[in-house]
DNA sequence: GCCGTTAGTGAGTCTAACTCACCAACAGCT
DNA sequence: AGCTGTTGGTGAGTTAGACTCACTAACGGC
């Protein structure tokens, strides 16, 4: 019998088993990696690897939570010395953006998964992605308290085409296509939820536009004469 | 040997397993769903199902190929009679909605394998999609050309917000909690785009206020032509 | 040195995707 | 009608990988 692996303590085995099934779950992915592969990784046989896990889902479900754990961080910190609603926006958007350009192929293995939960409403993962979006939407609540923020938009909605939009955009990148300028990114993202987007019209545009509108009311009035 | 199944014709068997497919990975989810009862529900034997179709994912990708060829339908007739950016762009915005509300199991089964496609990029399905959102880009990109969006704004960016703020808004809809509101969400979508989120000033309400003349002014000309 | 606990083992089972050699229904041809 | 090539259909396989379980062996406390 081949001599069985030093015994380690329950917490080591733990960190290595999710060690070793992060790296593969990434670069692999979750589907293409197979329990004997974490185990071999590990230098285990695969029934110790299910001596700690009961089954695959909940390997990665604890994957994905420790990586949330480790990743709060110090937003809030961060977040003290940023202030106006318009720039702590600009600061979480970019932020996240950058936690995405850092850890691609993690971020990618976090939006596949974490939807894909049947029973993601009201799981663990779900109270770990409030609590990361949670940031966001309690600026945008401190901004619709202000004023600095109109009335009639749900910080919920602006929170999602945040965060789904950005999801969008960066997808090719976490797909390994393409590079992600990050600050490029998040001063327009930014400039598109502060100034929306059309063009504003100059001083001197909207007195060309006010007369042409003039001229075009006067055609009106003519046609409108002649018709009657 | 027990009779075999009155034999159908090749087209006729095709549509049969893509319809029952589609059913059973609505409802269940494609990971949930055996080739075996698909192949049962149909009313053949497994092996069958292969001489079609070479794999199950393969069997999935032509339920969303052949399902988006059928959604394709009219946008192109309906934008015909919207005139203007805005419009425009809140109509693609509720017709996209409207297909959510409308086939949630169906488009939650869409979101979910999209993108987990290894080979999603250059793919049938990439172009399929890259087809469905080719129209709002189109809208987005005459907007830039009218100068009615500022540039600086690159379509696609335009394009991932929307439809990613969107899948994310709707996602607990699609899972079955709660309802879609799209009347609602359309209107505070585009309004978003439109006017940005910051509580207008007076000064640039007169701008936003010369824009909608601009585009009522452009409506009357199109109709003052055609009835003349 | 004994003994209970627990990490670790490896040979299973089971499910589901996928394969293949064979069968049978139909079409076209003589 | 009878022959035959084509093709839809069969069901008994194989294989891969998740998961189980009865058992072994290392360690800690006495």
């Amino acid at each position: 019998m081949a001599a069985s692996a030093p015994r380690s303590s329950r917490e080591d085995r733990i960190a290595e088993i999710l060690q070793a099934a992060r790296n593969l779950f990434s670069d692999k992915g979750y589907e293409s990696t197979s329990m004997a592969e974490i185990a071999a990784t590990v230098g285990v046989v695969e029934g110790t690897v299910y001596k700690y896990f009961e089954s695959k889902r909940e390997l990665l479900l604890a994957v994905l939570a420790h990586w949330y754990e480790g990743m709060f961080g110090d937003y809030a910190e961060d977040l003290r010395g940023i202030h106006g609603t318009r720039a702590r926006l600009q600061f979480l958007i970019w932020r996240h953006l950058r936690t995405l350009r850092d850890n691609p192929a993690f971020c990618r293995l976090t939006f596949n998964e974490f939807r894909v939960e049947k029973d993601y409403h009201g799981s663990t993962l779900q109270s770990l992605n409030r609590r990361y979006t949670e940031l966001l939407v309690q600026v945008l609540q401190e901004g619709i308290d202000s004023g600095e923020i109109r009335s009639g938009l749900p910080a919920t909605l602006l929170r999602d085409m945040i965060y789904g939009g950005i999801e969008h955009h960066a997808w090719p990148y976490l797909c390994g296509h393409g590079s992600l300028d990050i600050d490029s990114i998040a001063e327009q993202v930014t400039g598109l939820l502060w100034q929306g987007i059309p063009q504003k019209l100059s001083e001197s545009n909207l007195h060309t536009e006010t007369q042409r509108l003039s001229e075009l009311a006067a055609r009106l009035e003519q046609k409108l004469d002649s018709s009657s």
